[in-house]
DNA sequence: CGATTGAACAGTTTATATATTAGTCAGGCT
DNA sequence: AGCCTGACTAATATATAAACTGTTCAATCG
């Protein structure tokens, strides 16, 4: 997915926008220095990239890519059990944006202007990512340690808990350290449900449903 | 809490200040219009209110505070359960949250300016929800439908949990039916959490740390 | 004398003019 | 031909000037 499809040129192009991107900013680096970067003119640039903005795009791809080759890692963890692996994912996720928040400002600001204009790139982002998350929860099916009968559904549910950890609105407010507490707070409570649904099988969502 | 402290006259300016905030926002209404609406100087204003922002932060405090006398009849419903109560408790909020974000824009865009500048505000509104969300989980403690030790930390998580459906990020993306579809989704699970907790007492807990 | 005013000040917003930039394309180079 | 250039344009951004607004306070009023 990263930059694999691209022609020689358009690497070079965008390894140079990168740099200035992330030293700058969007908004700072223009055409013209990309180009003067690469030793080309400004409008040579559009024979590999439609605008601007795409190749912004490109780069927030590369980013996400490398980011959810690094949760995938969890997978792979080995004497982790699912529900272990599940607490590895979302400590893992937090720490990596809290991180990228932090120590590449403009790469973070970068992303947020881009997804006004593209929505679609986080959707596709955050399906990625629940790509890796559902496979945990397979696994945990398969060894019996969860229960989960629609597996993208719980996917998204558990995307939704941790919400709060992985959006920079808290980033201020708290430290790394007990922002992770919180969150770990979180996972034990979301785990004890599916601990209670494994237990009971269908029979637990019959229970909460029945509090409607 | 609300205007009761209030002065008769600062109680006129509130009134006027908060008219032209829900109609033209905070940045388009100017002390002097303020003023002409009390038949008052702009100078007078200050004898009431040290700024502007003050006046705004006395606006959004009343909204607020009405917002949790709102979700405080969730604790008298009748015939309701301690688990139905934080259905309704969250369900409710959300829908406060989404209708006023879609009805009464000025209103929503003048705390998120206010929080940006007195934070506080929006501490002490958690902390009031909080502790509503809190005397519900205490009602299922005396009820034994709940097991819960720290009764303001698990506060905190919950309101962790459902923190993607009172911030108006997600509120552009998707219509109201299907955004209560997944918080229920969430509140099924975090309610399954309590139930294995209240079945297994303290091993609840332990079984969710040994996931780490 | 306490309550109120409105002119004055400093800081900010808005309006205007100037400059820069993203994107195009007719032509040149290889 | 296929690739590239760099002047050109419309749109955006920056810089500067003018107008306005929040806040103060000496003077006024009742």
């Amino acid at each position: 997915m990263p930059t694999t499809n691209l022609d020689e040129t358009a690497r070079q192009i965008l390894a140079a926008a990168s740099r200035r991107f992330l030293h700058y900013g969007y908004k700072k680096t223009t055409m013209s220095e990309i180009a003067d970067d690469c030793n080309m003119s400004s409008g040579n640039l559009y024979r590999y990239f439609p605008s601007k903005l795409d190749i912004a795009e490109m780069f927030v791809r590369v980013l996400r890519g490398e980011q959810v080759d690094n949760l995938r890692t969890v997978l792979d963890a080995p004497g982790r059990s699912p529900a272990q692996k599940v607490r590895d994912f979302f400590l893992l996720k937090f720490k990596l944006a809290y991180e990228r928040f932090h120590d590449k400002p403009k790469a973070f600001e970068l992303s947020s202007e881009l997804i006004l204009e593209r929505p679609k790139v986080a959707l596709e982002w955050e399906n990625a990512e629940g790509r890796v998350l559902g496979e945990i929860l397979s696994e945990g099916n398969a060894d019996g340690s969860f229960a989960i009968d629609d597996v993208p559904a719980i996917t998204k549910i558990l995307q939704n808990t941790a919400y709060r950890f992985t959006s920079p609105a808290l980033f201020h407010e708290s430290g790394e350290e007990a922002l992770a507490v919180e969150l770990n707070g979180v996972i034990d409570l979301v785990l004890d449900g599916f601990a209670w649904r494994s237990a009971h099988g269908e029979q637990g969502k019959t229970v909460s449903a029945a509090s409607r």
